[in-house]
DNA sequence: CCCTGATTCGC
DNA sequence: GCGAATCAGG
């Protein structure tokens, strides 16, 4: 699979919206996790919730180098070993930029505690998702928390009930109520249920109220369960490959 | 063990 | 540029 437009923009959203780089890889598809979040850091949005971010020290920094098999450490002359090996004073922050450039000696001026602009500019949110729910009563207290973007198979953007703008509402003669989609699909398997494991067969269509997936135990090695599977593949079949029975003549073959 | 993102490095 | 391998924390 390659890196299409359409595809860096599903990325892109999704990351922003807070996807997890598995769920992002398994709606693209053709991906890995690790080309999702490789493709993310190349093209500068990062700056994520990591679980092993946890930690900036300036301390010795442990030579984490990989040693695959090469480089047998075979102490030879020691004369000939005129390189520093040197490890070299890459700290790299995640978003941080103090650019430590040449003048350590000269104290810099006071430096701007930016917030979390942070990155070069071009890497910041083009859609900085803006609250649309102020105003809100219902809607107000989410706020604070982070925002949940799904997505669909196909990379649209599902949006919550919360989310829509509803910009000229025609008239809501009734008071509001908060929409409870959990208790038709509870116990169902919504698109954040997906992983790896479990059969991603859609039940019912997208926009639905009772949307949800199979949700089964996959067929391993296959997205879908095995009853899917059958399903799946049988529909994806080539062209070629179907065997549509060839229209008999009325009356079948002509004996005589 | 599972998950997560970060990083490295051969291609 | 890409992504598997690897690392490392939760």
């Amino acid at each position: 699979m390659s890196w299409t437009e359409e595809r860096i923009a599903t990325l892109t959203k999704m990351w922003e919206g807070g996807s997890t780089a598995s769920q992002i890889a398994d709606t693209l598809g053709g991906v890995s996790r690790n080309a999702v979040i490789g493709k993310a850091h190349r093209l500068g949005l990062k700056a994520r919730p990591s679980p092993v971010k946890a930690k900036e020290e300036k301390k010795a920094p442990p030579p984490k180098k990989k040693a695959p098999a090469a480089a047998p450490p075979v102490a030879a002359s020691p004369a000939a070993a005129d390189a520093p090996a040197e490890r070299k004073p890459a700290p790299s922050r995640p978003s941080a930029e103090p650019a430590p450039a040449a003048a350590p000696a000269r104290p810099a001026p006071i430096p701007q505690p930016e917030t979390e602009s942070a990155t070069d500019g071009e890497a910041s949110a083009p859609s900085a998702a803006a609250p649309a729910s102020a105003g809100h009563p219902l809607l107000e207290k989410r706020e604070d928390l982070p925002k949940i973007v799904s997505y669909g198979p196909g990379g649209f953007l599902r949006q919550g009930p919360g989310d829509q703008q509803a910009p000229i509402p025609p008239a809501p003669p009734r008071r509001l109520v908060p929409a409870k989609p959990s208790a038709e699909i509870a116990e169902k398997t919504s698109l954040l249920d997906l992983n790896d494991r479990v059969c991603r067969w859609p039940m019912g269509h997208p926009g639905e109220p009772d949307f949800h997936f199979c949700g089964e135990r996959v067929n391993p090695g296959f997205p879908y369960c095995v009853e899917h599977c059958g399903r799946a593949y049988q529909a994806q079949l080539p062209r070629g490959a179907r065997r549509p029975p060839p229209p008999l003549p009325f009356g079948g073959p002509r004996v005589r």
